[in-house]
DNA sequence: CAAATAGTGTCTTTAAGACATTATTAT
DNA sequence: ATAATAATGTCTTAAAGACACTATTTG
């Protein structure tokens, strides 16, 4: 029940007298993609809005990556886990107390970071964009919400490659802004990203972004995740149009509302004044009524 | 095209003057689920063996936890990615120069090493067994492998959950040792894992074996992932009972053989001198072939 | 032949895709 | 009435489940 070392000492006594050494040490950071689906000014008369998934960043205003735009992230502290650190960072970009928040991949590559070894925890983090106020940090110089969009690139004929590999051109634009990257995926071992061309964004952030973008895509078929996006009340083509723009191809109106059936619940009210018929709202159906 | 800083500095002479400060710093640690599965000793006439799905463990010899089972795993360096660390952990523990290996999760619980801040980022390795030898590292006590088996528990009617949870108990045995844990899970976020109940197993190792546990079952049925854990030439019942041994169900082998037909392509050899009819031998799909 | 596994055929069930039809509103 | 979206019905297609049947080997 106490068992003692070589040194006969219990864990108490090794605890009390245990020195760290001085291997080296990184710093941890927790850094997050912020998504949100906002909607288009409605240019026409009774047309519904387009919907935009977009993605929080922050323009550097130091060393490195000056002026490049960056991911909301920081360094984690002793006395939190990293997905505390990265709801710390979510609330002082945003504002938001709580929110979807889920880990997605931890990047350490050695020299990811010029100044020293910092290994960034990568987190995801989904909004309903109602009511969003971007409220700039102490540190931050400005803050933006960038509109997300990848096409993939076709294959390249590569003799042989070892890995199925996959790359895409990711753009980013706030209307006064255009970044973009491409990124290559290998498929195997879970996720396994290379940078091939990169314009505006700091660090391996594209990679972060990639990768976010990828898990987003990949769970929102098969779970409720999209829910975490919505408002409180919306209408199943407001819902519809999440996905559509999630996964940048659309869906059948039939096939997709059987799917989702079991995710929502509807209210009795509905929309008004919308120029046509008006759509019934529901809500995220509640656990376990179902 | 070499933007200076408030400072009028540029980020090289940003970069030679870092001081990287004196923020405390976690050690960083990569462990690894060794996932394979073995064949029970065949105890019947020309019955076909059991197949174990089995861990890799290593008895503690030092504090803290002295003489509990914790998974292969150390301290990574400043010159490599955690992947690699994991890599080199595999290596030295079982011999093996390269496997499928996935990340799975980064664990920084505050507290979770009683030392000193350490996070770790687990990983998972899948390993055909056929000619495994395992060969104790250099500072390990006693390596073994252990058989896993999860056992859901029924839910607790505990009134209203916020989170949908699940609990499983965990068993693990080799034999000479009998382990055990009792895991929620709470499947938001990702993956959110507390330890109700520990018997023999360090650290929260209990949780990382979970975690690696729910990736596997949740991935084999979708992907190739299983193939990782097969010698070259196999047959489709053994690639069945690997299928099945995962799942912990049985299933129906006329769909299973038309759901990874695309998977695997069919030598020209067959089984002999089993006792009844001979079995083709197939062989893992290069990619691109199909 | 008996015992065992190998391998396939086919009917049923379920989910998804495709598309048409009817309903309802504001101007 | 018209232009727009809302909502649902139903036929087709594809995949999975269920189960039976035939084939082939060794002892």
């Amino acid at each position: 029940m106490n068992p003692l070392d070589q040194n006969g000492r219990t864990e108490k006594e090794f605890l009390a007298q245990y020195d760290p050494g001085d291997y080296p040490r990184p710093s941890i950071a927790s850094d997050i993609v912020i998504f949100t689906v906002t909607s288009a000014a409605e240019d026409n008369y009774r047309k519904l809005p387009e919907k935009e998934l977009r993605v929080l960043l922050i323009k550097r205003g130091g060393h490195p990556f000056l002026g490049k735009w960056a991911l909301p992230g920081g360094f984690v502290r002793p006395t939190e886990s990293v997905g505390e650190a990265a709801l710390r960072e979510l609330r002082e970009e945003t504002g938001v107390r709580s929110a979807y928040l889920e880990q997605l991949y931890t990047f350490s590559e050695p020299g990811r970071d010029p100044r020293t070894w910092v290994v960034s925890c990568a987190h995801m983090a989904l909004l309903d964009s109602s009511g969003l106020e971007v409220r700039a940090g102490d540190d931050a110089g400005e803050v933006d919400w960038f509109r997300l969009c990848c096409t993939p690139l076709p294959e390249d004929d590569a003799p042989e490659r070892l890995l199925a590999t996959r790359r895409c051109r990711l753009e980013l634009s706030n209307g006064a802004d255009a970044l973009f990257a491409v990124v290559e995926e290998a498929s195997v071992h879970g996720a396994e990203y290379k940078i091939l061309d990169n314009g505006g964004l700091a660090f391996d952030h594209a990679k972060i972004i990639a990768c976010g973008l990828k898990r987003l895509r990949d769970k929102v078929e098969f779970t409720d995740l999209a829910l975490n996006l919505m408002p409180e009340k919306f209408t199943l083509t407001q819902l519809q149009q999440v996905y559509e723009v999630i996964l940048q191809r659309p869906l059948l109106k039939a096939a997709f509302r059987r799917k989702i059936a079991h995710l929502v619940s509807g209210t009795e009210e509905y929309t008004e004044n919308a120029g046509h018929r008006p759509s019934r709202l529901f809500r995220r159906r509640p656990r376990g009524s179902g």
